[in-house]
RNA sequence: GGCCCCAUCGUCUAGCGGUUAGGACGCCGGGCUCUCAAUCCGGAAGCACGGGUUCGAUUCCCGUUGGGGCCA
């Protein structure tokens, strides 16, 4: 059997949002597992809605994700040549024709029949017609099959049978001679030796259209794999409306490609019960029979679980390299430094992205931390002063500044008054990080340095007496 | 509107004629604990509806409803 070989076909009309990412993940999971060949195709043909900065960020998202491809990327715009070979084929076999029916005259061709009870259809009457009015601009037609069936033998969907009258003459060429998708679409997937094609289901009724261009051009059409497509919440196909759907944004929202890949490739595929996987699981594993046939709806609580689960499974070294353009984009001076490898360390299994080191962790970088409203008055207050007081006493004479020591360094001073460990630890937090909420008590504390505590510890007791006069 | 696809907890899904309908996210309760997390334990939550086929349907077939896509 031929080595397989698909490839993912984005136009540059816009980013490559997250639908197109997981299409292009599947076909990239299918040719590593498979041992075949994964290509890029750039359908810039439109050259009004295609711009090269688009094609750079599908690259640049395909990358991230780490959808590697082989061979030369190809863009369909320096293509037209062959396009036009096609076309004079299709012509010389009078498979297709021109038609100079103007705008005017197809809007009411679409108004007769839909008077009629009919279908609004291109209804063929250029189909004979030998001479052309000159001035007019032609189109190059598809003389399509108007009896029987084509049916779609789809690898993820099934048999599934249209009707040949449903289909009218399509449009190949335009006006203008630029070819339409379905007709360069076909043409390179053949001259690229694409085997599978693997898509959205939002192309399954372009499916017999394509398959009768194949037969007319006397080719074997690809197999084909129409997998569901991705909702939004509101159960309608993923736009701007819900949210961000461009991959990279995602990128730029701190979440981690694994996490990412591990995400997209869960809704609409499954291997029994396992959430988790590794790339290299992934292309051991998957196969296009366990390829949904529903659509998936898109889930940001579970994505951000997924990003979470995959960050505790990195280490300090990546996470700070990570974190850090994170904690700059906020103005925090953070550096990649030991510093920056204790923040992260304290923070690891509680950051769910990469961003919220930086939100979670500013107070580590703040030189004059602000205190949570409800927090100060809360645990700054006269009666929490004198309690600072005593910690600021035992640590400022403290020896060894680790978690194990300041712990011990605590527990002895609890031991002597008696007092309970809660009763010291909320005031402590909120004066060196000004919330309640925190990494460990004595993590934040050593990482913080005795310098800085003692500084907070000063200002918070400060703080917490004039709260008294107020 | 026409054609096509789809239908198991709120969401992602397992199931491929006989199961106490399983897992995951989220949610609720509890353990751990200096807070928040992480983690562990427990819980609520589902086969859209109606016909068939069958000894037996979540599972197979048809229809209805609902959702989605494409075309216009």
């Amino acid at each position: 059997m031929a080595s397989i070989r698909c490839r993912f076909a984005p136009s540059p009309t816009g980013h490559l949002h997250i639908g197109g990412a997981r299409t292009a993940l599947f076909n990239w999971l299918f040719a590593r597992h498979q041992g075949g060949e994964f290509f890029l195709r750039i359908e810039d043909t439109d050259p009004e809605r295609s711009q090269p900065e688009f094609t750079q960020g599908i690259l640049e998202g395909l990358s991230w994700l780490g959808l590697d491809g082989d061979g030369e990327l190809l863009y369909q715009s320096q293509r037209m040549a062959l396009y036009r070979r096609y076309q004079e084929q299709l012509l010389e076999r009078g498979q297709a024709y021109w038609c100079s029916c103007t705008p005017a005259e197809l809007e009411e061709m679409r108004a007769a029949a839909l008077k009629s009870g009919g279908k609004p259809r291109y209804n063929g009457r250029c189909r004979d017609r030998r001479e052309h009015p000159p001035d007019r601009p032609q189109v190059l037609r598809f003389k399509s099959i108007s009896q029987g069936q084509t049916v779609v033998l789809d690898l993820v969907q099934g048999r599934v049978v249209f009707e040949n009258n449903e289909l009218d003459d399509l449009v190949l060429v335009r006006g203008d001679g630029v070819p339409t998708y379905n007709f360069c679409a076909v043409v390179d997937d053949h001259e690229m030796g694409i085997t599978h094609i693997i898509r959205g289901a939002d192309h399954l009724s372009n499916t017999p259209r394509q398959i009768q261009i194949y037969q007319a051009l006397g080719l074997e059409p690809p197999r084909f794999a129409h997998h569901p497509l991705i909702l939004g919440e509101d159960r309608s196909k993923m736009s701007k409306r819900h949210g961000a759907t461009s991959l990279l944004a995602y990128r730029d929202q701190g979440y981690l490609p694994e996490a990412m890949m591990n995400f997209l490739v869960r809704i609409g595929w499954s291997h029994g019960d396992q959430e988790i996987f590794s790339r290299d699981e992934l292309i051991r594993l998957f196969e296009l029979k366990d390829l949904a046939s529903s659509p998936g709806v898109w889930n940001p609580e579970k994505l951000l679980w997924t990003n979470g689960y995959y960050i505790r499974e990195r280490s300090v070294e990546e996470l700070a390299r990570l974190a850090l353009p994170f904690f700059l984009a906020k103005g925090l001076s953070a550096e990649p430094d030991d510093y920056l490898g204790r923040v992260v360390a304290d923070l690891r299994e509680r950051a769910k992205t990469l961003a919220e080191f930086a939100e979670r962790g500013a107070f580590y970088y703040a030189d004059e931390i602000g205190y949570e409203e409800k927090a100060a008055k809360k645990f700054l207050t006269p009666r929490t002063a004198v309690q600072l007081e005593k910690v600021l006493a035992r640590l400022s004479s403290l020896a060894e500044w680790t978690p194990a020591s300041l712990e011990a360094g605590f527990q002895e001073m609890l031991a002597a008054s008696g007092d309970k460990l809660g009763t010291y630890a909320q005031p402590v937090r909120v004066a060196v990080t000004g919330s309640t909420q925190s990494p460990g008590l004595f993590e934040v504390l050593a990482t913080l340095g005795q310098d800085r505590v003692v500084a907070r510890l000063r200002r918070a007791i400060a703080f917490a007496r004039a709260g008294s006069r107020a």
